[in-house]
DNA sequence: CACTAAAGCGGAGGCGCCTCCGTTTATTAC
DNA sequence: GTAATAAACGGAGGCGCCTCCGCTTTAGTG
């Protein structure tokens, strides 16, 4: 799942100094190539295939990330991001209901990766408490606002929040880790999300 | 911290089919080892240089222990043994108190080791969550008899249990990995020891 | 431009991980 | 004892990790 490069997200991850535009260009090729590599060899790729493939010797990668795992953080930071300015992009150009449908199947995406990187976050975890709740928390604000404005121009029924959506969702969490996990998931949102556009229209609020 | 190899520790711990007897011999060897060398070296230390100091190829050890985590964890197993059994040991050989005195300061050793495979335990007990309960009921039990012992001949105070004892001991978990750490610990122990005999003695068995 | 200091680069090298397989050794059967 | 067989051994080899440091590039100064 490439996430185009935006003007500010690799601003806002590093706000110490400035780098010099040579280790700009290289830090943030690096990730990016980090985020492709994972996402298809999983978390124990090889640091060296991904200085290989980003075109910098293994000491350039040393010097950015000092350990793998903060090689990890960043590119699941940046993933989040993504995540969170995907929905803004969504839900203005397309109509809300749509927008969410497509925001959740992205959601899909960001879980697989998360689960993938499951044993190196559990060690970032223990040392960068932050870095879970900071990132849950824009995610999941991110999607209530999709919920509300779909509820709120009636694309979907009203009766439902955005935490009952990101229950509705948990499911995508426990599976195991067979081949099949994401085709199942992107049928589990086609369910949801069916289920969320029946009774909507009505303009009648039940409630709950 | 060494514990003597005792006769039936290893026995136990390998329920499965006898080995050969040369397998077993350097299965044993590269347990003993190991003990060694991850108290000295730390718990990253090298698998080679244990299989080298146990005279033994890389191979064979791999054989035995696929993972780092297999090995750590029946090294982990046997220091808990060697502590259990040195209960009894102590409580025959010593005056109650003076045998949990001993046991205690063990204990602390222990302890230490602990805290040096923390990483390494930590992964362990996502997949074998048993190991934990297991071992820390057994470690306890053997404080119980202990403690239940000295109280019986009136050698500590009557009116505190096993688990008194352990929150008492609970402070040496939690501070930092400074290298006074052993030490303040040691004073701990003698500091309960002495709470722990003072009000003892008050019927005719006056002196220890 | 030219020059320089500082920043950054990159890959060789040393070490550890782990697998694979030809050789050795213990055990069993005779 | 000897032979046959299964079990175990061990280390070479291939790969990845990470550090160190001589070389290159950039950004600043006149």
């Amino acid at each position: 799942m490439a996430v185009e490069p935006s003007i500010i997200t690799e601003q806002t991850a590093t706000a110490g100094k400035p780098l010099r535009a040579d280790a700009r260009r290289n830090r943030d090729r690096l990730v990016e190539v980090a985020a492709e590599v994972f996402a298809e060899r999983g978390i124990d790729a090889s640091l060296e295939e991904i200085a290989r493939r980003a075109g910098v010797g293994i000491g350039t990668l040393y010097r950015h990330f000092p350990t793998r795992e903060h090689l990890v953080e960043v590119v699941y930071r940046r993933e989040a991001e993504g995540l969170c300015a995907a929905a803004g992009e969504l839900a203005a150009k397309y109509p809300s209901d749509v927008a969410l449908e497509e925001w959740m199947r992205r959601f899909v995406d960001y879980i697989a990766t998360k689960r993938g990187l499951a044993t190196s976050l559990r060690i970032l975890l223990t040392t960068n408490s932050t870095l879970f709740s900071d990132t849950s928390g824009r995610v999941s604000q991110a999607l209530r606002h999709l919920v509300e404005a779909a509820v709120a121009d009636d694309t979907i029924r009203g009766d439902v929040d955005a935490s009952d959506v990101l229950h509705a969702l948990g499911g995508i969490y426990s599976a195991p880790d067979t081949p099949e996990w994401r085709d199942r998931s992107r049928r589990l949102v086609k369910l949801l999300m069916d289920g969320l556009r029946f009774g909507a229209g009505t303009s009648m609020k039940a409630d709950r």
